[in-house]
DNA sequence: TGCAATAGGACTGATTTTATACTATATATA
DNA sequence: TATATATAGTATAAAATCAGTCCTATTGCA
């Protein structure tokens, strides 16, 4: 399913709520029980959510009774692509994509496939796309994110 | 996770492939035997595929000895959207995102949800962009399709 | 120093995806 | 008209992914 799954849907949440409060300083440190009563979203399920931005390095945590976690980077620098790839694993547009970690192996069709090159591209640009909007981006309310009428160039 | 299933990319293929041979006298019929071993994909999946494609009336089928499938609209008429749809129900970016079949659900929290805005917007901008990308474009071999820089405008 | 609150890691159950199989129906052709 | 070949529909099994739970280690604080 071309779809975000929910542990994604729920570390954006997570940190939007962490980048509300960020600052040079690096305040804003949140435990995972505060974020997920804030927003009604399961206690457990926010754990590991946040475990695992932590192990991407996206977050900062810190154990003990006055812990939590914290952003690790500035929000300006942190891109929609580096936390799906957190989440997710690698993007990939399609099961047969190059790059990284193929799902299986190398596509044994690919000198005859008539899509290959079209979900290259289309692969390409969503990862340039989503490379470009970051957290900020998100987090700035008016912003308005449009991908422009697509250009179809023969070249 | 952010991708196309492997049966929407076997519906690519296969739609390329009627695509090809596509006249406005309707011809390019090819059984899902023949689609499956020109690709070396698995006949039982093709065939699958096929039906559900015949099932959106976005291929005509024919039974039958000489029977097979063609295309039902015309490339530039068809949309990736569509193909979407057809093969995994209604595109949408994030579980959260409303139009039709929401997952489970109305979130619960949609007055206070940090990004509820930006993926509303996220999945738009998509389902846009899918809905005008066609398999014409997709089977034209020197096009070049890319998302522009993506304009931000504070509005 | 014990307790309560926190993150970390491993594990399990549920859902979705992928793939196959079987039966019924339609149709061209020998 | 018999037969081979095709789609249509349904069911089901296997694999992968996703969602959710449990237990352990760490740390601030009374």
């Amino acid at each position: 399913m071309l779809a975000l799954t929910r542990k994604t849907d729920y570390a954006l949440v997570a940190l939007a709520c962490l980048g509300k409060h960020f600052s040079a300083a690096g305040t804003g440190l949140a435990s995972a029980r505060k974020i997920a009563s804030e927003y009604s979203l399961p206690l457990p399920l926010m754990r590991n959510v946040l475990k695992q931005l932590a192990q991407a390095e996206i977050v900062r945590s810190a154990r003990g009774v006055r812990g939590g976690y914290s952003l690790a980077v500035d929000p300006h620098c942190l891109t929609v692509i580096q936390i799906i790839d957190a989440m997710e694993g690698p993007f990939r547009f399609a099961p047969c994509v190059d790059g990284l970690p193929v799902v299986d192996q190398v596509c044994p069709i690919e000198h005859i496939c008539p899509i290959r090159e079209p979900i290259r591209r289309l692969h390409s640009s969503l990862r340039y796309f989503f490379g470009q909007l970051t957290l900020a981006d998100l987090l700035a309310g008016k912003t308005q994110v449009m991908l422009n009428p697509l250009t179809i160039t023969n070249t």
